[in-house]
DNA sequence: CTGAAAGCGCTTACAG
DNA sequence: CTGAAAGCGCTTACAG
């Protein structure tokens, strides 16, 4: 490895003169300037990334997460059906964090431990922001990098806005709102719900978005057809199923996310239900999957490019720690395809 | 941040002492090692991880690594289609890493960096080790990683094996070979082939065993029926809709992957062919998708805890350098659903 | 078994 | 605008 002290003999300066050049500071001679980085160039220098942090006290890390529910690996539930959508952002994240100068940093959690460790983890890899997918708003550690001082972006669970941590979300409300109203315009009134678990303020905010859209309709929800299931494929079509045994009187299911409407849609075909025919189903997210299904889902797109780009963008304004920093909620646009369509005449309710 | 020095004073030693209790130094009294590691918990001490790879000259950290073809940021494409697969791997590569102690790092490439660029900043950060996700083996930046002695392990792309790097991977011939012979089992001869880009070798390896097994059959593989598209839904499907506008005389398909497999579905459904009523098709992965699609799919199942598994215990043999590391090549397994049938009498070739 | 000391490769007030 | 020097918090031969 070359070091700082051979660039500095290389360009006939000291060690502070080079790390002043590579660290733009200001009052530098052009030509010093330029003759440090001949020989940087020449030498193929590359700063050692430890000892600038140790000098440093900080790094240029930031650490993703994304907690799973059944242990304590932190990046462990990317492959879950229930996060294609974020894993779709990880794009956006990384695009924006190389451009800002920063490294994307997975950290893995032992399973015991407890959220003092998780923060003590955190400060000892120098970590300089957080960014967290979809986090049950309720876990310990949570609780606890919230209370701490390291910045953080939460995406798609509110935790608070301040100098420390602030959010960014699409606009769930007026999404379940808008994509409701698509099914009551087209004639729905008996319309199932299949939402992610209520205890996370996305399905919440979706079913408020929902409720809504009915009540201007003047039409009621059906308590029996409000169901909760996992986010994922797998337990969508579980309840799905479920649901089916005991009643069949509706003509649209709401699905509370794209990868959910696939295992609903795997459900109501296998007891023979067409769809858009027999029941319209909508999405929601826009995956690029949602344009390869039979048939097609209609849905709410969400900006994954702006989400991923915004949260690094606040991400670093925390860091930077110039202001309050105000969350970011993107609005969402409905995509018409092909698993919605007219309550037909024929139905028999 | 509590350091060392703090931990030594408490607990009546030096810092060097500390540190060999820390790292499980041997000729320790355990007398002393007691009252170490009641000083840290008491402190809640963790040690600066900064530090400790400078002191060291390395780092407890792997390179995660995923190659897109048209920019360098290496994890970005993780949320593309094609890469599900890979994606529901990081599950198992990250248990194992923790269970190591090492952590996961993104390294994310400015695109306008060269392979020796590459090279230089995996240096600078004291990566320990490299897992390079299914990547295209003519990118220069593989070369030079090869070339180099970090520790390297290719999954999914045959690199070499030694003292530096070897690979992990599936026995894609053997699967191909299963697979396509169970078609044949159903009484199928025209059989359409929707393969990964030539250019990849495992497509060429899936060619190979699906070669092998029509041979064995005596029947020949129709040069119009082989295509190629990329590994993503959307090409799969593309690609099948021109082969549908050209010709239809075959009663079975066999893609590249189960991704591949569900754009290929929705193709053959566009144009009112029913699976496997009028053609059979089968994937490749056992993706958790596969499930869900109607039919579902008929797949080979590659054992993606195996791989995983299987790839950081190899890496980490690598790092600690004792022995020359062979290779990893896994069993798959023909799960049979429900898009594959028996060629149909009245289907009309 | 343990301590004193040098060293890892940077950064950054402090002088000039 | 630039250099000498201290410091970041560890590890690890070298003695004892």
């Amino acid at each position: 490895m070359v070091t700082s002290e051979e660039v500095a003999q290389l360009a006939g300066v000291s060690r502070a003169t080079v790390s002043r050049v590579l660290n733009g500071s200001p009052r530098i001679s052009a030509e010093t300037k330029e003759r440090v980085h001949a020989a940087i160039k020449q030498l193929g220098y590359e700063p050692n990334i430890a000892a600038q942090n140790l000098a440093r006290q900080s790094s240029q890390m930031l650490a993703l997460s994304l907690f799973g529910e059944d242990e304590g690996l932190a990046i462990s539930h990317l492959g879950s059906t229930e996060n294609y959508f974020y894993v779709d952002m990880v794009r956006s994240i990384d695009r924006g964090a190389v451009a800002a100068g920063y490294d994307l940093f997975l950290p893995s959690l032992l399973p015991d431990r407890s959220p003092e460790n998780y923060i003590r983890s955190l400060r000892a890899r120098h970590v300089a922001g957080v960014i967290m997918l979809a986090v049950d708003p309720s876990d310990p550690r949570i609780q606890a990098l919230f209370r701490s001082d390291i910045p953080t972006i939460f995406v798609d669970s509110i935790n608070g806005e301040g100098r420390h941590a602030t959010y960014v979300t699409s606009n769930h409300m007026d999404g379940a709102y808008q994509i409701t109203a698509h099914l009551l315009s087209l004639g729905h009134t008996r319309i199932a719900f299949m939402m992610g678990p209520l205890i996370d303020p996305v399905s919440t905010e979706r079913l408020l978005g929902s409720q809504q859209a009915l009540a201007r309709a003047g039409i009621s929800l059906v308590p029996d057809l409000l169901c909760q299931a996992g986010w994922t494929t797998e337990e969508a079509c579980q309840a799905t199923r479920a649901l089916l045994s005991k009643r069949r009187d509706f003509t649209a299911i709401v699905a509370g996310s794209d990868m959910m409407a696939i295992g609903i849609l795997r459900a109501l075909q296998e007891c023979g239900l067409s769809v858009p025919g027999d029941v319209s189903l909508t999405g929601f997210d826009d995956v690029v999957l949602s344009q390869y299904t039979t048939p097609s889902l209609t849905t709410m797109h969400q900006d994954r490019e702006g989400m991923g780009s915004g949260a690094v963008q606040r991400l670093i304004a925390l860091i930077e720690g110039r202001e309050e920093v105000s969350p970011l909620i993107m609005p969402t646009q409905l995509v018409v395809r092909e698993s919605t369509g007219p309550v037909s005449a024929n139905k028999e309710i």
